[in-house]
RNA sequence: GGCCAGGUAGCUCAGUUGGUAGAGCAGCGGACUGAAAAUCCGCGUGUCGGUGGUUCGAUUCCGCCCCUGGCCA
């Protein structure tokens, strides 16, 4: 039997980094990133990615590999992050997923159907046509090619219809079709927390309090760097990540900065709402208040239990 | 102190020739298969500044008061 896989998610600001450290002063943990804006070099501030102290302690994975002019995935993540769980228990340690990316989570438990990539090319050529015919005349094509796709995507959401038509043209076969023969799930023994502070007014307060913070950090020092670069835009997905997206807009002189301050905080908590939605409809992961009293030491005795007869 | 312009949803505002009101943003709920910190769907949450008057009926018209901004003293 192997070890189980530790998770611990939640929602943006909801303090999963500092519990998994403190919880990897007990265990011998490796931590995984789930996250689909840490993995971008020179994106530090805005992500709250673990500073160097923390990683000399601990061995964090899937943080700063990629430039932010480059693109991840979904199905690249499952692949990396399997891939890492097997190496971690090769040395005998714990894998400790943390983040909040949960896609990424779904398609590492879950498993997801082998596609292509997206590819920059037919992105394009299809937003070309959209710009001529419209995404509903785009829909109206995608009914004909993959009935079963069309019917689940709303007209209006161009990015996903933009993506069945993609898989259509670069496989010749329908995304329906491949997403019928998705592999069967990862089956990796888990035990999985999420932390949810509660009320919601706490949280937001925590948002907002930890994106003042960032900006007394630096964050807009480390958005103008990235802008100056000259071959990064607000298309690429790294610069529109929340706080990112908002401070590039005042980069280009479309906002001020208090505008900005404000969007990117509303930015985040809706990004937090998404991610609360996503946890609600999980049954396998067990909601923790991190704001009870003890919270964090009762989370520690669960992950006592959920580790006994693995580690001594 | 006088004159002018305003006070309508959490914010910025529209509107009602008198029949108790609606947009954007925020917020709340949901969906989610290689962009997911993305993308999309649904929901209006209100002493219409206060108080008298006219009226069957006032957020709307009239009087007075309060508040904000501007101009003149």
């Amino acid at each position: 039997m192997k070890t189980p896989v530790l998770i611990l998610t939640g929602p943006t600001g909801s303090g999963k980094s500092d519990w998994a450290m403190r919880l990897a002063q007990q265990w011998p943990v490796e931590i995984i990133s789930v996250d689909s804006a840490q993995v971008f070099r020179g994106m530090d501030i805005g992500t709250a990615k673990p500073g160097a102290a923390a990683r000399a302690a601990v061995p964090h994975h899937l943080l700063d590999i990629l430039d932010p002019a480059q693109a991840y995935s979904a199905g690249q993540f499952a692949r990396d992050a399997a891939a890492l769980i097997e190496q971690i228990r090769a040395r005998g340690r714990i894998p400790l997923l943390v983040g909040g990316t949960m896609l990424y989570l779904k398609a590492l438990r879950q498993g997801i159907a082998k596609l292509p990539r997206g590819s920059l090319a037919v992105r394009e050529a299809i937003d070309a046509m959209a710009a001529l015919q419209g995404w509903p005349a785009l829909h109206a094509r995608l009914v004909r090619l993959d009935p079963v796709a069309a019917h689940r995507i709303h007209p209006n959401d161009a990015q996903r219809i933009q993506r069945a038509l993609e898989v259509c043209e670069l496989t010749g076969e329908t995304l329906s079709q491949l997403q019928a023969h998705s592999p069967a799930a990862l089956q990796e023994p888990a035990a999985a927390w999420a932390l949810v502070p509660e009320p919601r007014r706490v949280l937001h307060e925590r948002i907002a309090m930890r994106f003042n913070q960032m900006m007394t950090q630096g964050f807009l020092e480390e958005v103008r760097g990235l802008y100056a670069r000259g071959n990064l835009s607000a298309e690429h997905a790294s610069m529109r990540a929340v706080g990112y997206r908002q401070l590039w807009e005042h980069c280009d002189g479309r906002i001020t900065l208090a505008e900005a301050v404000e969007r990117g905080m509303a930015a985040t908590r809706q990004l937090a709402k998404r991610q609360l939605t996503w946890l609600r409809g999980d049954r396998t992961i067990r909601i923790v208040d991190s704001q009870l009293p003890g919270a964090y030491e009762s989370w520690s005795l669960e992950v006592g239990v959920a580790l006994r007869g693995f580690i001594r």
